[in-house]
This record gives C-alpha cells, sequence and structure tokens, in this order.
DNA sequence: CTGTTAGCGCATTCAG
DNA sequence: CTGAATGCGCTAACAG
C-alpha cells in the first residue's frame, strides 16, 4: 500500500515547480531538458495524476451518463456494445443509470447525471415527452436519444416505419392479402404506432382495398402474445406480424402446440433480428435492426456536439429482411424448410 | 442553459454559512429551523454536490468499477441488475469496462479503473490467473471477482460442480445410464472442468461401472454445438447434456431437422436457465443458476469488503433444475408433452 | 450547534 | 520558457 504520490512530490525530486510538472503532462511548453527531468521524477515515483483533481478543475470529466431502460436484454447489450466501440478510443468511459422502464426515473437519472459532472448523455428512452425537452434545454450538456424520437430532440434511432413498410411490402409480394398485427399499446410511439403505421403503408399501398389487416393487442412478453394468439388465430390470417420478435415467439410456439404447422397452414413473422430467432423451428423470418450500430451512431452523435457543437438532428438507421423459413410463398406451391435447407 | 449551482449559493440563500449546508448534507448535527431553510434552498436550487470536489476531499469516489466479458449476454444483463440492486440503494454508481473475453484486457481494465479512483472492483472474468492474484495485492481496493474462482481472491459465482452433479444425479434417477457430455475447452474451468466433474460424480457415483459418459467437444455458441451435433448422435446416448443452454439449444435444431424426436427418442438437457429454454420446443430441461442473486450477493460481498474490511472468501451459489419437456423418464412409458401439458 | 479557516491535487493565469 | 499565486467546490477541524 503505497503513499499516494502527488504533483508536488514530483515537482521536487525533479528540481522543478509544480506548473511545469504540469505543463509537461498537459503538452505545454517545458524545455527539452526539464522535461527529461521530469519524465524520470514521474517514472521514479510512479506518479499518477488524480482524475478528480483534474476534473474539478477542467469541467472535463470525459465520462458519458447512459440511462438505459434495463440491462437483461440483449437490444440493450448490442447498444452498449456500440457505444463502448466508439467512446472507449476516444477515451471516454461511461457511468450507467437503469431507468427500470420508467419516465420519471429517466428524467431523475439525466437530471443526477448532470450533477455528477458527466460531459454527455446518452438516453435508451422508453418515451419522450415535453418534459423531456424542457429538461435538456435546461441542461448545459449534449444530450442524444435513442429508443424513441421527439421534435427539438437528438434522436439517433431505428427506423420504425421504415421497418414495418419493409415487411408489409414483402409480405404483400409474397402473394399475402390478409394478415394479423399482432402489435403494443400506442403508448409506445416507436413500436405502437411508427412501426405498426409502417407495415400498414406496406401492406396496403395506395389504400387498395384488396387487403386486410386484423389488429390484436398485446404486451412485449412471450407469455402475453402466447395468450393472444388463439384470438389472433381467430381471425384465419394468411399470416401473423408479431410487432416484435419476442411476439413472434409466443405464437409460434402457441402454433407449435396446436399442431399448426409454420409456415404451411398459416406465416409468422417478427421485427428485431435477435439471434434467437434462429434457433426456434421453423427459423423466424423478420425484419432485423443494428442495435450495435445504432450505438455507434448515437455515441458519434454525442461525441461531434461535444466537439464541434453540431445542432440537434434525428437520424433514423434502415433496417434489412432476414428471410428464414417462417414466411411461406402464396405464388408458388409449399415447398418445407427441409427441403431448402437450413438458413441461419 | 443554467448556472452550475454551487454549496456558497445555497449557503447565501439560506443564510447560513456553506459548512452548515456541508453538515445537513452530512448527517452533521444541524438545528431544525436551519435545516429547514437548507432544505429549502437546495430544493428551489436543484442544487448537487459536485462530485469531484467532494471526492477529492473524502477520498471516497462512492463510485464501483465493473468489468464484464461483453455487453450483449443476457447472463451479464443479469449479473448487472443484482449488482445495481444492492449498489444504488446505497448510493454507488457504476463504472463499466468491457473486456470482450480477454484476459489481458481484463487486467488492464482492473488498473485503468483503480486509476480513476473507484472505490472497488468487480470482475466477472473470463479466467483468473497469478497475475490476477499479483494485480490485486498491489491494489489498495477491494475486488471481489465473479464468473471465475482462484484462491486467495474474493468469488462470488456459481456452484458449477454442484450443478453439475444435480445434474448427473436427476439424469440417473430418471433412468439414464449411457450420456453424451458436450462440453467446452478445459481452459474454462468453471464449465469446462468444475460443471463436468460435478456432472460425471453424479451420474457415476462411487465409480459405479453401470454407466457411460461420452465427450464431445463444442465451442459456447449454438452453431458449433450444431456442428457437433452429428458426431455426439454416433455415440447413441438416451441422453445428451450440453454444457451450457446455447450448447444444447444448437443440439435440439440439429435433432429438429433430422426429425429424431426429443425426448422421445433422446433427452437433451442443458445449464443456464435462460428464458430462450422454454420457448422452444421442446422447451428445455435443465440447471438454472440465478445470475441476478450473483450479482447481489457479489456487490454486497464489495460492500463488506469496503465498510467492514472482511476477508477474502469464495463463495458458491446453488443452482435448481428446471424439469421442462426434453428429459424422458426411462422408468416409465413414454408421455407426450402435449399430453402432460404445457410447462414454463 | 455554527461560522471561520484550511486545504484536497491540480491547471492556469500572471509576471517575470 | 518558468515559478508563484489563485481558486475549482467541498469537507473537516477549529474555535466560538
Amino acid at each position: 500500500m503505497e503513499h499516494k504520490v502527488t504533483i508536488k512530490e514530483v515537482a521536487e525530486l525533479a528540481g522543478v515547480s509544480k506548473s511545469t510538472v504540469s505543463r509537461y503532462l498537459n503538452s505545454g511548453y517545458v524545455s527539452e531538458e526539464k522535461k527529461e527531468r521530469v519524465r524520470a521524477a514521474i517514472q521514479e515515483t510512479g506518479f499518477k495524476s488524480n482524475f478528480f483533481a483534474k476534473r474539478l478543475k477542467t469541467k472535463e470529466s470525459k465520462l458519458i451518463g447512459i440511462v438505459l431502460p434495463r440491462m437483461d436484454s440483449v437490444t440493450v447489450g448490442k447498444l452498449l456494445m456500440g457505444i463502448n466501440r466508439i467512446l472507449d478510443p476516444s477515451g471516454y468511459q461511461v457511468l450507467v443509470l437503469v431507468s427500470q422502464l420508467s419516465q420519471e426515473k429517466e428524467l431523475r437519472a439525466i437530471h443526477s447525471l448532470q450533477q455528477q459532472g458527466v460531459d454527455g448523455i446518452l438516453v435508451d428512452s422508453v418515451g419522450l415527452t415535453a418534459e423531456h425537452e424542457k429538461l435538456v434545454r435546461e441542461i448545459p450538456l449534449p444530450v442524444v436519444f435513442t429508443g424513441q424520437k421527439h421534435d427539438g430532440l437528438t434522436c439517433i434511432k431505428v427506423d420504425d416505419y421504415g421497418a414495418g413498410h419493409r415487411m408489409g411490402a414483402y409480405l404483400r409480394q409474397m402473394g399475402h392479402r390478409h394478415a394479423v398485427f399482432a402489435g403494443v399499446s400506442e403508448s409506445d410511439r416507436a413500436v405502437g404506432v411508427d412501426r405498426k403505421r409502417g407495415f400498414l403503408d406496406g401492406f396496403c399501398p395506395h389504400d387498395q382495398d384488396d387487403a386486410q389487416v386484423d389488429f390484436v393487442h398485446t404486451g412485449f412478453d412471450f407469455l402475453s402474445a402466447y395468450d393472444a394468439a388463439a384470438e389472433m388465430c381467430s381471425h384465419h390470417p394468411t399470416v401473423i406480424v408479431g410487432a416484435t420478435d419476442n411476439i413472434s415467439l409466443g405464437i409460434l410456439r402457441y402454433l407449435h402446440e396446436r399442431g399448426i404447422r409454420v409456415p404451411e397452414q398459416v406465416s409468422v413473422t417478427g421485427f428485431g433480428g435477435y439471434e434467437v430467432g434462429a434457433v426456434v423451428y421453423p427459423a423466424l423470418t423478420t425484419v432485423a435492426f443494428d442495435f450495435e450500430l445504432i450505438g455507434m451512431r448515437a455515441a458519434q452523435a454525442l461525441l461531434d456536439r461535444l466537439k464541434n457543437k453540431e445542432p440537434d438532428v434525428c437520424r433514423l438507421e434502415p433496417s434489412h429482411l432476414i428471410e428464414r423459413e417462417s414466411v411461406r410463398n402464396l405464388h408458388r406451391p409449399y415447398v418445407s424448410a427441409e427441403q431448402k435447407g437450413l438458413t441461419l
């Protein structure tokens, strides 16, 4: 347990003033000669500048606050991966707070982070309100949001509308005309509104009357989707579209237990692109989001605003379709997955 | 863009001295009357004490460093949940670093965290070495490990041996005598050595000769297990034991594609207890670990060492069996899952 | 109980 | 180029 060595001791050992050591540390001008002496002294003492004293002076913490709705989610994990990928090389570290899916805690977390002296804040929001906008305006720090969007706030997120549209257009193209959309509450704007709207517009373009979509309401979790699956089936669609992969998994499980063959008798799709969709049987066709990329983009946006004072922007990242085994092409006779081979 | 409010302004607004405000904040003695005035002033200004200034004085950062092997894993997520559950109410915040499954980065992260002035460090390790022990000895901070164990280091982790033993005993009791153990490299001591040893001892107690276990080597991921599944089948066991749920999922998928019925023709089990095991078909019987609990215990151990200077300990948390649908009781005639009903 | 007085370790003026 | 001086915002003696 060594004695904590300060800049003062280094200065004494090197025979210079504290300021000179400080300048050496912060790329100020120091003569070659003293530079060498200081380096030797630092080497010998094993000096490390005190993080907190430094921050107290400079007002720069090299800390980024992150507010997450929860931790035990793969989505959040990927997002964090992406964030770290950008922040780490830039010398930033990450302070994580969890909102537990509560808007109020989210707000509190942002506030708390600000007082902790972070340089910027990144929020994976569960729902953006006018209060968020107000708070961000009061805070003298750049704040970047993801997960949800709101006018006047910097948001980097998935293009939910586009994803829905892509899925709608794809299913239409596969010959489907009657879908059940297993969706969540409209209180979630991204998933409950935008994604659904996109799907509708893609599946029923130009308000053509040849397509039908029935809505069935469900929660985000596997179980509630499982419970609502009977109702979905009662509409006798050719395809059931889960608003998330989790929802689709619940549906798949229900169908499997009832002996309803997918996609032979009914097709099922999801949104998300989680690995688990490739594990189930049949493997789930889904529109995938690259949350790691979102994390990278969001972190980069934050860094940009930190350095270049860039203005607020709202950017939507595209998704892509992963065709696996759970959708039947109605234009062609049924071909089983076994005959086509495994697609992961 | 508000002005950064300091303790000084609060003091002025409340008509007291800075020290009184400080005392109010740090549970010192303050008269009821002034206490009220200070509280009002704090309320009005929205004051939050400056973290860095405080730390500079007190030598306490109220920050705990966490080193994680990766972020996009449910296990890690649960662990973090548990950690937060304990740390948050105690006023600690969390600084997260990722080792990306590299022992070297893990070591560097610990070092870096120490420099950042955290009060303690929690490491979800990928493999403990003598270097870890040396580093921890040099660092004047409590460090708690999980994921792996090592003599002389504080480790709170899953009882891998016990879990393996439990599964072995259970399968034996279900009448199985010939198993394939789909395991990982012994370089992972927890999973590759302890868990396997436990299984062997549980499945073949007292070195009785009536049971047979064949080993098949695989990686941690779904795909590598899928690829090795043919070899597993070639041994014609009555049960295939995946060393992790992920591995078992790969096996399940292979069997499903080959039309081999589980558990009618062969049983499959896993370790981990992830939700996804309940989603697949048939639902996976597994030995579950409570990683959230591990996180809580580990965080508590760290707090204990922080406060009471408790000595190093190594504690193994128990697991429990989740019986679902993927194991057949060989003592009885086969009954399909459908007949028994869904178990989640 | 309370205000005054000192720093914590460092970066940054400001004169040399 | 360099050293002396000045706080950053807060806590912890110290005398009231």
